[in-house]
RNA sequence: GGAGAGAUGGCUGAGCGGUUGAAAGCACCGGUCUUGAAAACCGGCAAAGGGGCAACUCUUUCCUGGGUUCGAAUCCCAGUCUCUCCGCCA
């Protein structure tokens, strides 16, 4: 969310910048709901001043002119009320500015390749999907999902069972005791309220799994990314400088209902309402907030590289990013059966835009409240890295060979093949 | 599920109808002292919002939402959360 105050400052900057992301917003209806909203302010805070000086005074025969107060005081509120609530759906639903190395672009197809990295496999037989391959190890089972649950869940069993669980150990090694993350078990349902600050409400309610509890009024969701409950950590806090930055990481389920991609990638566990993945989040001073994307990403294509799976870095161009976002990269990782790169890694910058729906704040060297930068980022999403593995490390027999780093992790097992 | 207790500033914690935005302590910032640091001492220190070029000033906020009152952190009602005890249970 943006800062009313600043945006206040220049409109027609805002206004310009917001352009970039290609969504229309009534500019014209916000300029002029803030403008009577602080009109009621100013009428509403004199006589709440007449009010308070009444009662200080302690003169009695005044007493009923305070009561008399008391009722346009309430009269004003009604009417503000209405106009705030308009203002706050306004800008709840405006997305975050693009920083200025974002691309323009209206789709995906503009997005960016920075760099490729690794080498892509050649093979001398027609590579194999990885549902073929998974279905044929009798590993991956779709059908005995649809039969359980429903579409878009599937059974991972036995070794791949065991890799997917390794990928989750090794991932969560490598940023807990190489990168400085610290590692978090959270809880996989979050309040209305925490879904509001990283910005999934109230904009993204169809995307989202609600879970009905009997008691109680309150919300609750399924997390669609741990990025929602681990940003919220720092919800309504005044942080101290020395805790930042502040790195979590976490593997979890994540819960999506994909509405709106009806059809695509229906084949196999590419888009699955459920998955795991392990996913970064880091809170720092918002100055540091680039530096931090670039840091952050480097701990994604670093798990990538000790998996030997080749795959470029995108950066987003500013139709392609996420609501809450600022800059993002997308990490895609080679799939020799779609003879394409698929996005494996998602890393953004999200400047202040989520601590200031958050109230998220620190204080810096000066003791000035500033608020604070939050960033996210997969590292990785398990579910397409096992992907990624079947298919770039398939023989033609079928069998799979397990990347040399994953080896410790699964009881130096070499190969998974047909048992 | 049954019975109690509680929620106050970055943190701990007093206050239970009238300058209380809120004692005290810790933390933090500035200063004195010191070769430097620590200790000690002195001073400062809540946030959000509105107005103003600014100095500054006004309003709101003591979990949330209602109510009583000229006036509420303080009284009443509802809700949320936390803790303790009992029961049940992974």
């Amino acid at each position: 969310m943006h800062n009313l105050k600043e945006i206040r400052k220049d409109f027609d900057a805002f206004e310009k910048k917001m352009q970039k992301r290609s969504v229309d917003i009534n500019f014209t209806k916000l300029k002029d709901l803030d403008l009577k909203n602080r009109e009621f302010i100013q009428k509403k805070e004199a006589l709440e001043k007449e009010k308070k000086d009444i009662s200080k005074s302690k003169d009695s025969s005044l007493f009923s002119k305070s009561k008399e107060i008391s009722s346009s005081i309430d009269k004003i509120l009604e009417k503000q009320k209405i106009i705030k609530i308009d203002l706050e759906k306004i800008l709840s639903n405006i997305p975050n500015i693009p920083h200025s190395d974002v691309p323009f672009g209206s789709s995906e197809n503009d997005n960016v390749q920075i760099e490729k990295y690794g080498k892509i496999p050649r093979f001398d037989f027609k590579p194999r999907s990885h549902y073929e391959l998974g279905e044929n190890l009798k590993m991956l089972d779709f059908d005995l999902a649809s039969k359980t649950t429903g579409s878009r869940f599937v059974f991972v069993k036995d070794k791949l069972a065991f890799l997917e669980r390794a990928l989750s150990n090794f991932m969560l090694d490598t940023h807990t005791l190489k990168n400085g993350y610290q590692e978090i078990s959270p809880p996989l349902l979050a309040s209305e309220n925490s879904m509001f600050g990283t910005g999934q409400l109230p904009k993204f309610e169809n995307d989202q799994f609600e879970v009905k509890l009997d008691v109680g009024m309150d919300r609750k969701f399924l997390i669609p990314t741990a990025e929602v409950i681990l940003t919220n950590i720092v919800k309504n806090k005044i942080l101290d400088l020395k805790s930042l930055p502040m790195r979590l990481v976490a593997s979890t389920p994540c819960f999506r209902k994909e509405a709106g991609s009806y059809g695509k990638d229906t084949k196999g566990m590419i888009r699955q309402h459920q998955f795991y993945k392990v996913e970064m989040v880091s809170i720092v001073e918002q100055k540091k907030c680039l530096e931090e994307l670039e840091r952050m990403t480097n701990c994604a294509t670093n798990i990538l590289d000790l998996l030997e799976l080749p795959y470029r870095k995108m950066i987003l161009c500013s139709s392609d990013m996420g609501f809450s976002a600022e800059k993002t990269y997308d990490i895609e990782v080679w799939l020799p059966s779609e003879d394409k790169y698929r996005e494996i890694s998602s890393c953004s910058s999200c400047s202040t835009f989520q601590s200031v729906r958050m109230k998220t704040r620190y204080k810096d060297q000066k003791n000035e409240i500033l608020y604070a930068g939050t960033l996210n980022g997969s590292g990785l999403a398990i579910g397409r890295t096992l992907i990624a593995i079947l298919e770039n490390y398939q023989k033609k027999d079928g069998s799979i060979t397990i990347p040399k780093i994953l080896r410790p992790y699964m009881n130096n097992l070499e190969k998974i093949s047909l048992n």
